[in-house]
DNA sequence: GCCAACGTTGGC
DNA sequence: GCCAACGTTGGC
């Protein structure tokens, strides 16, 4: 039997990249760059596997939350917006025979009809354990399937 | 724009 | 290896 997928939350401000960039996009898959913390590249490089899901949420945002779901259809390779030296998130510590960086690449699936605001989020019981709640600043995240199917339901209902 | 909570850096 | 200084994140 194939491993069970994974569930995962992934921050970006939509002022930098937001889910309709995402959803503008060619074949609606881009790659996720620009990650410089090192226990949210290990979960890129190390645990995220073709078939996962992701959250995908609005940090910085009038109100911050969650906005749809992804799969990760690329595993981990090095990001190369570390080598560049014109790029924001440059890192010269970062070489090409010995990446520092990595990222994958993502596909939109699906958009949702509401934003599950973190303030929602903060308020159902089954959700305060998420890491989102407990170490916010954390910006690849893992989830668990009955949190991620929590958010999938509240985003299906009516606020 | 403020600032708390972290993470990183670098002197010692 | 400690820890002060500094930088970043992200909610508010």
């Amino acid at each position: 039997m194939a491993k069970a997928i994974r569930y995962w939350l992934m921050k970006s401000e939509p002022n930098a990249y937001s889910i309709t960039d995402l959803s503008k996009e060619k074949k609606k898959t881009t790659f996720w760059d620009g990650v410089r913390n090192y226990q949210a590249r290990n979960i890129m490089r190390d645990e995220m596997k073709v078939g996962d899901r992701a959250l995908f949420y609005h940090s910085n945002a009038k109100p911050p939350g969650v906005v749809g779901v992804c799969k990760i259809v690329k595993e981990a390779y090095p990001d190369f917006s570390a080598f560049d030296p014109k790029d924001k998130h440059y890192d010269p510590k970062s070489r090409k025979d010995e990446p520092r960086w990595f990222m994958v690449d993502i596909k939109l699936e699906k958009t949702f009809d509401r934003i599950v605001s973190l303030d929602e989020i903060k308020g159902v019981r089954a959700l305060s354990k998420m890491v989102l709640v407990n170490n916010s600043r954390l910006s690849v995240q893992p989830v668990t399937k009955a949190e991620f199917d929590t958010i999938l339901k509240l985003a299906s209902q009516p606020v």
